[in-house]
DNA sequence: GGCCAGGTCCAAT
DNA sequence: ATTGGACATGGC
């Protein structure tokens, strides 16, 4: 039976789109999901989330609908740049899966792309993972840390090097140590996760932010390293930390929200960035001066040269 | 064929 | 504290 939940401020296609979430099958818009032992399916009309095979107390945890979107983003929108990503992206949203699932997916996310992340974790779940049937419809479920193959099976499916990662992840988690992570503090939690070998910060910072609800988390992977150092430290490199600590402070305690849309931008539109943004630091350079080279034929003609706009 | 992918670990400064 | 290379695999 269908049901629906009326949803302002909400993209389901930017929301599965954005690379947070990777076991999802669509066709025509309907999106088919498992979590755990539940299989759903969502579709988008207008500000209305239909749904079958799930409660709407489930589906509003799982794409956060109790956040204020309108509020965080009036809170991130602290510049252009930003401001573009929110238009763009407008309804992105960040999710609360679950914790193991979504732990073994940034494992197997290490230098990988999406494409193949998918295929990884679509073969895991073929492989360990126990086929569910509810309500006509049927997939596999995600293996427990107990169901998870071992290494060297892991490896036989095309893990590489992630395989020791997320047999000995799954170790772990039989052990318990995910177990605590909802009481502790997101400094605690983080520490907690890189115990495990293969979380390091990148990693524990999705899991916080995917799967804990601590959206002030800043997972700063190769894309946002590059993002921003062209946007807020003028081409220079800068480190992982100075990059959070800006972060922190530009966008706030929803800085993990900016992150996201910034990822997607910056993802899909590069080139397009990469131009704005040099446009922008000539014309910044060349606005305050009062030397005759401020005249519009100079400007012109470095446009000219190096911007193809 | 080299480079890069939603990185991490380890060793050598 | 920071930096370079190895680590599997696949796509361009």
């Amino acid at each position: 039976m269908t049901s629906f939940l009326t949803v302002p401020d909400f993209s389901l296609r930017h929301t599965m789109r954005s690379g947070q979430f990777f076991r999802w099958r669509e066709r025509d818009g309907l999106y088919q999901i498992c979590q755990r032992n539940r299989i759903f399916r969502v579709w988008q009309e207008d500000d209305r989330l239909c749904f079958t095979g799930v409660s709407a107390a489930y589906l509003r945890t799982f794409f956060s609908l109790d956040h204020d979107l309108a509020g965080i983003a009036r809170s991130i929108d602290r510049d252009p740049w930003m401001h573009e990503a929110l238009r763009r992206y407008w309804g992105l949203r960040l999710l609360r899966q679950d914790p193991w699932e979504c732990t073994a997916a940034f494992l197997t996310s290490i230098a990988c792309t999406i494409p193949r992340i998918t295929r990884n974790l679509a073969a895991i779940a073929e492989t360990f993972g126990e086929e569910i049937r509810s309500g006509g419809l049927s997939d596999r479920r995600f293996p427990t840390p107990e169901e998870m193959g071992g290494e060297e099976r892991l490896r036989r499916l095309g893990l590489g090097f992630r395989a020791r990662y997320l047999a000995d992840a799954a170790r772990l988690c039989r052990a318990g140590i995910l177990e605590d992570l909802p009481f502790l503090s997101m400094a605690e939690a983080r520490e907690a996760l890189m115990v495990v070998q293969g979380i390091a910060e990148k990693v524990a910072d999705c899991i916080l932010l995917f799967a804990f609800n601590h959206p002030s988390s800043f997972p700063v992977d190769t894309w946002i390293r590059k993002v921003m150092s062209l946007l807020y430290f003028s081409g220079r490199r800068a480190t992982d930390r100075e990059i959070r600590e800006f972060a922190g402070t530009h966008f706030g305690r929803y800085a993990g929200y900016a992150q996201q849309y910034l990822y997607v931008y910056a993802r899909d539109c590069w080139s397009e960035i990469e131009q704005k943004a040099l446009l922008r630091s000539i014309v910044r350079r060349r606005l305050p001066t009062r030397r005759p080279a401020a005249t519009p034929s100079a400007l012109e003609s470095l446009l000219r040269e190096g911007a193809p706009v």
